[in-house]
DNA sequence: CGGTGTGAAGTTGTTCACAGCT
DNA sequence: AGCTGTGAACAACTTCACACCG
């Protein structure tokens, strides 16, 4: 499960709205799993790779597989498969990552220091270019390279480095002011992880990670296997 | 979105698979968020809440959060709304909250830290009971009242603790061992942060958050609006 | 043959619109 | 009057199954 829907746009708008360029939701949201099992597969000098391996490693369906690859073109091989390094390039332009993307962090907590230094993020062409906090005490510290700088120097930030993702980390009292500040000095895309539902005007696209929502997922799923002992639980492996 | 399905249960089957309980898989995502909203509700002291009022603290849609709350049953009031302490209270038993559940974090790394130290779980019922970390340099120290053990007596720990739901947040290459021992063990429920595909037994409820894929989806939404400037970009606010 | 690409069927989730309760 | 609960239409996503190609 991801992803709520509801364009922004409003008034009323012809029978069905325009698809930006193709590209269902639901597979924009998988071909990153794609991008890193083909990553692990090149590292391991594989050339070629089926729809049916290449859904094994990732845990899905293999038409499913076939159907978000062919979203992007027809690259794959009749009889062979489709070829690991092409796969990557295509898949990697799609994302956006093959140009780096300047990443400012809001919000230096315990979750912002794991931010900072989490490897997934700079090996993506997500370059972090500020780490911001209001906090006295933090300013000043360095962290994966990057020296955190009070929050009044927010909006400078933004504009000197060409700041176009910004990530709050901060406390949820703090969220939306702080994401005010990032819209009005040009951020257009924001990842939320404060736990408050954040309002951006249209046009800014704004995604959320709530930390504790998977446990609560699973919690639910472990409440109820212990209510109808009689049911068998199921597997459940997701994007 | 959530969820890939694949009920456990095989051969022939009549028409419609049971549905173990009810609750659709996205309702039980949307879940947390509501709860959310309702506390926030309860602590500035409002007693009943409209759909429309909840749709709107929550950015969904109010019919769509009306169907969502009668999969729980009728406890609306035609005509008022509902009583935000029932609610919550209803909500909680759903998602197995009224419990404690007993969890293990392993891999006390940046990210380790940022999840033992994160405010969202233990306030929900979640209490941490052991903090595991193969590095012996990390043994020892004490995290949010709890101390880091070494690896080796995971099983033990467990066994002896209770531990219902296991977090993996360790290197990708550790990932697989650490799941497999948290299942021997008798874990039946694991939340793994490492990004690598795990594989689990029937039965054991498995879910994954990877931190950089919403980064990425950003990323795809911004390079799109680079590339078609006449589109406007849409405004995104997911559960 | 082996494996992709895809129409068509099936399933799940969303939204509308309104009957009916309070 | 106001607001819930829900059937029915709609839209999105998944899976099947097979034509077709290398």
């Amino acid at each position: 499960m991801v992803a709520g829907q509801g364009d922004g746009v409003s008034i009323v708008r012809p029978p069905r709205a325009s698809r930006r360029a193709g590209l269902p939701d639901a597979t924009v949201a998988r071909l990153p799993e794609y991008l890193r099992a083909l990553l692990a597969h090149a590292e391991r000098g594989v050339e070629t790779v089926s729809s049916d391996s290449l859904a094994a490693a990732t845990g899905v369906n293999s038409a499913k597989l076939r159907k978000d690859l062919s979203y992007l073109g027809s690259y794959g091989i009749r009889g062979v498969g489709y070829d690991v390094a092409y796969l990557v390039q295509q898949i990697s332009k799609e994302l956006g990552l093959t140009q780096d993307w300047s990443v400012a962090i809001v919000g230096i907590g315990s979750l912002g220091h794991a931010l900072a230094n989490y490897g997934g993020f700079s090996s993506r062409g997500f370059r972090i270019v500020a780490l911001i906090d209001a906090d006295p005490a933090q300013v000043g510290e360095t962290l994966a390279g990057v020296t955190v700088e009070p929050l009044d120097v927010l909006e400078t930030v933004v504009r000197t480095r060409r700041v176009s993702i910004g990530v709050i980390a901060t406390p949820a009292i703090a969220a939306q002011d702080v994401c005010d500040r990032l819209v009005a000095a040009g951020v257009m895309s924001i990842l939320n992880f404060a736990p408050v539902l954040l309002t951006v005007p249209p046009g800014v696209d704004l995604r959320k990670v709530d930390l504790s929502l998977e446990l609560q997922i699973l919690a639910c799923h472990a409440q109820r296997r212990l209510e109808s002992p009689a049911t068998p639980g199921r597997q459940e492996v997701l994007a």
